[in-house]
DNA sequence: TCTGGGGTCCTAGGACCC
DNA sequence: TCTGGGGTCCTAGGACCC
C-alpha cells in the first residue's frame, strides 16, 4: 500500500490569469486586479510582482506605479472568476473523484496509488488544465494537507521544478521546512506568527520541533493539528462534500459615504435580496439575521460608530420581502443620525435545510406562503437567465448612488449573453 | 476621498437547569 | 446553617482561511 499522497492544485495568480485568458494581448504584461470598490490590490501577475506591486496595497497609492509601467488594471469580476473556477474544477475531477474544492482557485486531490505515481499525475494535471482552460496551475504533493500546501508554495517559488513539487521525494525535507517562514505555514497567521517570532521560532521546522504542550496552550488544538501535520501525521481529512454553510452574508463598503437612513435601508434591502437568493439557491431557510453598520471616524476624532442588531422572523424563511422588512426594523434601532456611514451588511444565521424542515402545528403555512414561494422561484429564474439584477425588490432603490465603484471591470465573457467575446476574422 | 468580502473554528464566561 | 458538581446553551472575542 502506497503512502498517502495529497496534492494541492492552486491556480497561479488566479484572477489575473482569468483576465488574461480573454485578453491575449496582455500575455507577458503586468496585470493587477482590485478588490470590490476598487479598494486595494488582490491579485498580481508574475510581471506585476516583479515590478514590486505590493499585495493588499490601496489602489489609489499605486496610480503612479500603474501609469509608469503600463500595468493593466481590472476591477474584480466575480462572475468571470466563478465560471472559470468551475471549468478548472471540472477538469481536475477527471483525474480522481477523491477531490475537495477548497477555494475558488484551489483543490486538494488524493492521488494515492494512481498509476505512475503522484508526481507524474501532477504533471499531467498541470498540462491538461492549462490546455483546456488557459489557467496555469502549480501542484504541491505531501503526506498531509499541510505539507501539500507547503510543497505547493515551494513549487511556485522555485521555477526550476516545473510547477510540481513532491515533499515526500525531497532530498532534504528538514532544509525545505527550515526555508519556510513560520507565518507562511497553513494555519499559522500573522498574530501567531508574531508570537512565535518573539520566542525565536522563525521557520516551519522550528515550529514542528516545539513542545506540543506549549503549542496547545498558546494556539489551541488547531495549532497542535498543524504541528502534527508538519511531522507527517495526517489530522485534516479530505472533505469531498463540504457541509452546508452555517451562515451566509452579504456586505459592501459604499462607493461614497451614506448619511441618511433611507439610503442605508436601500443598501440593506439590496444585500438582503442578494443573500436571500444565495439562501434559496442552496435550499436553506434562515431563522435569524444580524444587521450591522459601520461609520467613518468623524472630524472631531470620535472613534467610528459600529452597531449591530439581531432579528428573527416568526418562522424560518427564505422570503426576500420578509427578510427585508426584518432588516429595516433592525436598522431602526441601529441608525444614529449625524454619522457618515461607510459599510453595512447582513448575515443570515441558524440556517436549516428547507427539505428537512418539519412543520409544527404552530407554524402551519400562512395562506400567502405558496404564493410567496412561486414569486421567489419566478424571480430567481428570471435573474438566472437574464443577469443578477434584472428583477429586484423596489426597496433596493433604482439609482443606487451608494453602489460600489467598479470602474475597470472586464466583460462577463462567459456568463452573460451581452458580453460574449467577439472573434474577428483576419 | 481613499485599505474587500465571505466564511470557519475554538475558548471563556455567564445563565440556567437538575 | 450557609452555598456542590455537572451539564447545556448562548454570546463575544479572537484567531485562522481564501
Amino acid at each position: 500500500m502506497a503512502a498517502t499522497a495529497f496534492a494541492l492544485v492552486d491556480c497561479n495568480n488566479f484572477y489575473a490569469s482569468c483576465e488574461r485568458v480573454f485578453a491575449p494581448h496582455l500575455a507577458g504584461r503586468p496585470v493587477v486586479v482590485l478588490s470590490n470598490n476598487d479598494g486595494c490590490i488582490i491579485a498580481r501577475s508574475a510581471e506585476a510582482k516583479a515590478l514590486g506591486v505590493p499585495m493588499g496595497q490601496p489602489a489609489f497609492q499605486c496610480r503612479e506605479l500603474f501609469a509608469r509601467h503600463g500595468i493593466a488594471v481590472f476591477s474584480s469580476n466575480y462572475a468571470l472568476y466563478g465560471d472559470m473556477s468551475a471549468r478548472v474544477m471540472a477538469t481536475l475531477s477527471r483525474f480522481t473523484p477523491a477531490m475537495e474544492v477548497y477555494s475558488i482557485d484551489e483543490a486538494f486531490l488524493d492521488l494515492t496509488g494512481l498509476p505512475g505515481g503522484a508526481a507524474k499525475q501532477a504533471r499531467r494535471i498541470r498540462e491538461t488544465v492549462v490546455r483546456w482552460t488557459g489557467i496555469p496551475v502549480s501542484v504541491g504533493i505531501g503526506p498531509t494537507k499541510t505539507l501539500a500546501k507547503l510543497a505547493n508554495r515551494a513549487a511556485k517559488k522555485h521555477p526550476d521544478c516545473g510547477g510540481v513539487l513532491d515533499f515526500s521525494a525531497h532530498p532534504d525535507p528538514d532544509a525545505l521546512l527550515a526555508s519556510v517562514p513560520v507565518e507562511d505555514v497553513w494555519g499559522i497567521g500573522r498574530r501567531h506568527g508574531a508570537m512565535l517570532a518573539g520566542r525565536g521560532v522563525l521557520s516551519a521546522r522550528a515550529f514542528r520541533d516545539l513542545p506540543r504542550e506549549f503549542v496547545r496552550k498558546r494556539m489551541t488544538v488547531q495549532g497542535v493539528h498543524t504541528q502534527l501535520e508538519l511531522r507527517g501525521f495526517s489530522c485534516i481529512d479530505l472533505d469531498k462534500a463540504p457541509p452546508a454553510p452555517k451562515t451566509l452574508m452579504s456586505s459592501r463598503s459604499f462607493g461614497r459615504a451614506v448619511t441618511t437612513k433611507d439610503e442605508l435601508a436601500e443598501a440593506l434591502a439590496e444585500y438582503v435580496s442578494r443573500v436571500a437568493a444565495k439562501l434559496r439557491h442552496r435550499g436553506l431557510l434562515a431563522s435569524g439575521m444580524q444587521v450591522y453598520v459601520q461609520t467613518y471616524a468623524d472630524a472631531s476624532g470620535r472613534p467610528p460608530y459600529a452597531g449591530s442588531a439581531f432579528a428573527a422572523p416568526p418562522a424560518p424563511t427564505d422570503h426576500t420581502a420578509t427578510l427585508i422588512s426584518l432588516a429595516t426594523q433592525a436598522l431602526g434601532g441601529l441608525f444614529r443620525p449625524g454619522w457618515r456611514y461607510k459599510k453595512a451588511g447582513v448575515i443570515l444565521l441558524g440556517l436549516e435545510s428547507r427539505a428537512g424542515r418539519q412543520l409544527s402545528l404552530l407554524d402551519a403555512p400562512a395562506p400567502e406562503a405558496a404564493r410567496n414561494e412561486r414569486l421567489m422561484a419566478a424571480l430567481d429564474a428570471v435573474n438566472a437567465k437574464w443577469g443578477q439584477d434584472t428583477l429586484a425588490p423596489a426597496a433596493c432603490g433604482i439609482t443606487r448612488p451608494w453602489a460600489m465603484r467598479q470602474e475597470k471591470r472586464s466583460p462577463r465573457y462567459t456568463t452573460d449573453w451581452d458580453e460574449l467575446p467577439v472573434a474577428r476574422a483576419g
